[in-house]
DNA sequence: TAGACCATTGACCGCGCGGTCATGTAACTG
DNA sequence: CAGTTACATGACCGCGCGGTCAATGGTCTA
């Protein structure tokens, strides 16, 4: 039979038939020196490679899925919102997968319902992965699907989603903390938080680390107010805690929220940071340039991205032994000026400092 | 022979076959109902669906697109940056992408050379793609690959890349002009231009807006200022133009950009909007909280991702016929507080808006 | 009643590759 | 020298599905 022709004359896409024609070899030889398997001698991996490039020849991946059973591509579920924190997460993810050898396929999903990450996990699964990464699970409800591929969970405890469930994170609750510790070391007597919306395991890992900073010194815990990640969210919260004389230090579990809680503690006349204190959490650098600069906890989105895959990718292929260990991802705090320590009865406080200040950071372990 | 069997027991996936021999039928009529072909009776239309659920079959994605020769999936070529206006796009494709019958498959280049985009259009069509985006084209050099799948370049002229590329834009240049009109409506003489870095299309098209509204009313072109989309440049360039008391109003090609000019302005003295007004670029809406309210302009993301890929499906399927006619994307200006007349020798001009005016918005066609 | 026609179903092939196993050939060993 | 090992290659099968075409059975027309 013939070979079917593209349209406008051209050729369809060569085959490894094709190729091993060129090269004088079998195709089980083109297959052996295109996937790197030993015992082949140099001359005819030589001569192959020359052919494949010769023929601008590209390996099918479809069929070597079929043949092989492994599709060697990743699946992502990813929240559909393009928000600083997620977007750099699906990104430090696209990049850490890089060079694994593996293919990234993105489902988003709009709302992060349980249903709605069961369609998306499904039609990963109908695509065909090896693995499935979540990248900010939600904590409302199982998802409904059958999965036989290892999951990997950025951010929620190991026991969610089931037995081939591997976890990574970005250790948000050790960063809260430090957050939470960098206004009570300023001299705030206690810290109130803006969380993110609690069905996000996210904002509850944040909202530990705050707990715990406040429980470790005996301070008083505020009620807690939750927000959508939104700056018209933060700045209804700023509206609320603007009436509270009571308020000194806000820690807020997204730079977007506190973005919005400043412009209402502002526009009530609490300055920022000489009458009360807010930090964020996410570290986008565009809020080293607003009024006052955002002092901020950077997430390490590609530490976390980088550690949860390897484990992911460690699950994949070699399921019966035990992962790799978690290694202590870096907590970063980056003191700009919307801190300082609270107002004094009788001095006016030290006002935010000079813009200097734009990017000066700390880093502890 | 024997089918495998997974780890720990569970059975292996079942194929169609499993689906035919539960439902009494043969394996072709299975593949039938499941691609909703005709000629199939009811009553086995429904028992196929039964046992395809109680089975819980999943058709296998790599055999299907080995057989049928199509991939039901598109790949898109994004910039490896967690910009809102970038990853806005992404989002935005994500969701025009649903329903379509197909699926994703992202490759991000880090730097948008040209041949980092080949290899990123190469690993996209070896993972087997009816149709590539590339999400926001770099003007340097041809592309080195050799495609035979329709491309979409998302703001690119037509010529680029090939013959069966399509293109589609979020009409950059109008919103550029309509961003340049608003000031020159307020009584401007003229306005002054930071662009992207002009290797992406994204920041030429804008800076040719900008250059239309100028000349359609024989205004003074001043000198371009390029930056690279980050709050730093946006820093940089806001530090030159503060020394320059002609600049009375600043049209910068991104939002992040425009928060760092408008700090540098302040810093150097230059209150926004009363000495200077700056209008943004792309939408971001927490910039609706920041001092002042940034005034900027909308991209139509969704729009233009619906009417892009609508044109590359079409492409896809149809390829000798006519694509759809490009039709109009709406132009919608944020109006918030960071533009207002120029000051006068003689009054001191309108001071910003109070608060009320977060959201204030007008749309035109 | 015979012929033409349609709706419905299945037998069979092969998409392009990787896996298994048999077959070679050269380099050692005792 | 025979026996053993290490290396190098190819013949052949089948992964799970869609496409082609033939076969079946029923209904309609002349």
């Amino acid at each position: 039979m013939t070979r079917v022709v593209g349209r406008g004359g051209s050729p369809a896409a060569p085959r490894s038939a094709d190729v091993a024609q060129l090269a004088g070899v079998s195709r089980k030889t083109v297959s052996r020196v295109l996937n790197n398997e030993p015992y082949v001698s140099d001359d005819v991996r030589r001569r192959v490679i020359e052919a494949a490039e010769e023929l601008g020849y590209r390996l099918n991946n479809a069929a070597r899925t079929l043949a092989s059973g492994r599709t060697c591509s990743i699946g992502v579920v990813a929240l559909g919102t393009a928000g600083y924190g997620t977007a750099s997460l699906l990104v430090a993810i696209e990049k850490a997968v890089r060079g694994s050898g593996y293919a990234l396929r993105v489902v988003n999903t709009l709302d992060g319902e349980p249903d709605d990450i069961a369609a998306a996990v499904d039609s990963l699964l109908e695509q065909g992965v090896d693995g499935i990464i979540v990248s900010e699970p939600i904590v409302e409800g199982e998802v409904p699907v059958r999965v036989d591929v290892p999951v990997l969970f950025l951010g929620a405890p190991p026991a969610f989603g089931g037995s081939r469930a591997v976890t990574a994170g970005v250790g948000a609750d050790l960063l809260a903390r430090a957050a939470t510790d960098h206004l009570l070391e300023l001299g705030h007597q206690t810290v109130h938080h803006l969380a993110g919306p609690l069905r996000w395991y996210a904002a509850r890992d944040r909202v530990e680390g705050w707990r715990t900073a406040l429980a470790a010194r005996g301070r008083h815990q505020p009620p807690l107010l939750e927000g959508d990640w939104s700056a018209a969210s933060g700045y209804l919260a700023g509206r609320e805690l603007a009436a509270d004389p009571e308020v000194t230090a806000v820690f807020v579990s997204g730079d977007d929220m506190a973005i919005g809680l400043i412009h209402a503690l502002t526009e009530a006349g609490r300055r920022v940071p000489h009458d009360v204190s807010v930090i964020g959490f996410d570290g986008n650098p565009v809020f080293a340039y607003v009024t006052p600069p955002l002092t901020t906890v950077r997430q390490p989105f590609d530490a976390a991205a980088r550690e949860g895959l390897k484990r992911l990718i460690h699950a994949i292929e070699e399921p019966d032994t035990e992962g790799p260990s978690s290694s202590d991802l870096p907590v970063e705090l980056v003191v700009r000026a919307s801190t300082a320590p609270p107002p004094t009865s009788s001095s006016a406080g030290p006002r935010a400092s000079s813009s200097r200040s734009h990017s000066s950071q700390r880093s502890s372990a």
